[in-house]
DNA sequence: ACAATAATTGACTAATCGTTCAAAATAATA
DNA sequence: TATTATTTTGAACGATTAGTCAATTATTGT
């Protein structure tokens, strides 16, 4: 009496779970790496969270290198998820860029709890480094790609859009700094009011000159090498 | 023969030789923690670059906490000195506001490497965390405030001052994560657009509104609780 | 030149961490 | 229940690290 349905249930179910645990792994070093970045979180840091030894912990993943990876891939494909999604829509450019600007605030706090924030790219060694740079270059590139259409279309003015994309980008990764689940913020809100911020600059008619005072830069100690300087 | 003025100056110079060595440390410190994070810097790595051993590091501080304390006090105090500057200027509101970005993204890049970036806030344990946090709140409680004033001023439209500023200074300390000295852009240049885009934003007349598309927040898995949710 | 002070060294420590693994416990199957 | 496959454990390892300190070297003042 072979029963190939019911042992095929038995084995995807033994799978999902695994998967599962995999996945509850990956957050529980996702919160700890964000709090204490990647050298200073253990693996018994990550294994407590969860109930666990550390030594399970190998079971599921090679080391500790993989997990970072695993974090940064995890996060990656919901980033790129954001962007096929939101190029799918049927909306103007201005109000697409509005809403990857939120969906990105959203994976970074709601996904992985910032993981992408702990991002001690050097922690990762050569062939992974590489993969996960391909994948944020390519998101990147598709968020210039928006902003330089935005442009072409004559509702942005022109702006230096790899600069625009670090700085928008490096304000959402930050949020993983103080935002704390529950507090007077979430996800939505920030999403809104950054996206609100960014936009509006984009869509601002014109630049705002200035000269930059004299008092920066030309401060006390920089040249003071000791031996010399690093 | 007593030459008291030859004699002070001896002494000073000595005491300014050991206050030139502090700030190399400080800077090779801040470096380091840049790259690699508070916990995956070793005292080894400090000392290295300054062809000293780590034992004479603590000639110079107390130990590896107190350099990191060091470090933030340092472009803290460089930080509260800007905004003292701007708001000398004599100069209308967004331009205070500009000029207090460039300046702030000029600390961040040339005086100490971006230490504040290294920003391992958690490994400072109460007593400075309590310093460097004070002195940091009385910063962005000074940005908020000429943000209001603009808004006030009726130059600036309404924000949330607190999400604005978390933003900007957000941006701004990312910037550690991706500046290559000697690379395409040097302090002024990221300043520059950096000031540009977040001023034109408060600038612009009107918010930008959109509505939060639904594939935003309903992904797979959050709720997948392994043994339980960190 | 000599004494006194300042600065540096390098070996040592106690603790922590990533990783391994044989054995034990648990779950699935027949 | 007996057998097998899956998962967890906890002890043990080698390596690394922050911090200490007595001895050594460099610098300064007389």
């Amino acid at each position: 009496m072979i029963q190939p349905s019911v042992k095929l249930k038995a084995e995807t179910r033994r799978k999902l779970k695994t998967e599962r645990k995999r996945e509850a792994i990956l957050r529980s070093a996702a919160a700890a790496f964000a709090q204490k970045g990647y050298y200073g979180t253990s693996m018994e840091d990550i294994a407590e969270r969860l109930l666990m030894t550390k030594g399970s912990l190998y079971y599921y993943f090679k080391d500790k290198e993989e997990i970072l990876f695993a974090c940064h891939d995890y996060s990656l494909n919901l980033v790129l998820d954001n962007l096929e999604q939101v190029e799918a829509m049927d909306a103007p450019t201005d109000e697409k860029l509005a809403c990857l600007t939120a969906a990105h605030v959203d994976v970074m706090l709601d996904a992985l709890q910032g993981s992408a924030m702990a991002l001690d790219f050097s922690a990762l060694s050569e062939p992974l480094l590489k993969k996960i740079i391909a994948k944020r270059d390519r998101f990147e590139r598709g968020l210039r790609s928006l902003i330089k259409r935005g442009t072409d279309e004559g509702i942005f003015r022109t702006v230096d859009a790899k600069l625009a994309v670090f700085m928008l980008l490096g304000a959402i990764n930050w949020i993983a700094k103080w935002y704390r689940a529950g507090g007077s913020y979430d996800a939505k809100a920030i999403g809104k009011a950054y996206a609100d911020i960014f936009v509006s600059a984009l869509k601002s008619g014109k630049r705002f000159e200035f000269e930059i005072p004299d008092f920066i830069g030309q401060r006390n100690g920089q040249d003071s090498t000791y031996p010399f300087a690093p």
